[in-house]
DNA sequence: ATAATTTAGTTAATATTATTAACCTAATTA
DNA sequence: TAATTAGGTTAATAATATTAACTAAATTAT
């Protein structure tokens, strides 16, 4: 009846990254921090996650004499991303 | 830009509880298990902290001779339902 | 020159949350 | 009367998320 939400993608700030990758090429990590509102150890932590899965890339950088980080979404992870959306719009289908 | 998704409402089974809630006027414990999947002793739970939180209410009576709980939603659990959905909806706008 | 601050993160420790496994009471069937 | 089923509850455990402390290099202030 209601199919399993993929556990990766249901919390609250991995959905807010993948929000984010889907609807743009490439992000500087200082990007996803300020959008999401997360604090730089946790996102660190929940890209980690992403990456592991294969969901997201991420390319470690220079920007002058800085390090950045930069990350974009995977085929693989746009497609667990519609899945999800699918499946969680099961769950509020009764309004 | 990313609005918090309500914490209660974002777990697969107590989401799963009120999108069958939602729907119908009032529901015996063991159909909702069956309906979730959910082993009694999660369910009973997770049941709890809704109705802790005033989201749904339980009663509990008898049926014959054995026991059975039943339980609806109230008002403001529909309204939380509602808003968790227009806010996950957010989350998934670029698709 | 050097001390303090900022950028850009990582990681270990902690706190929170969810799930299971064991348990309880009473009724029923073998 | 012994085992099984119905209908749960609760303590213990497992899994997750979050914070706080830390690292390293660059920049600015004294």
């Amino acid at each position: 009846m209601y199919k399993d939400l993929n556990p990766l993608l249901h919390s609250q700030l991995r959905l807010a990254v993948m929000s984010v990758l889907i609807g743009i090429e490439e992000v500087e990590f200082t990007f996803l921090k300020e959008k999401t509102g997360a604090t730089a150890g946790n996102l660190s932590l929940q890209m980690g996650k992403l990456e592991e899965a294969g969901y997201i890339k991420i390319i470690k950088g220079f920007k002058g004499k800085y390090p950045v980080t930069k990350c974009h979404i995977t085929e693989s992870g746009k497609k667990a991303f519609c899945e999800y959306a699918t499946v969680i719009k099961s769950y509020l289908q009764h309004l």
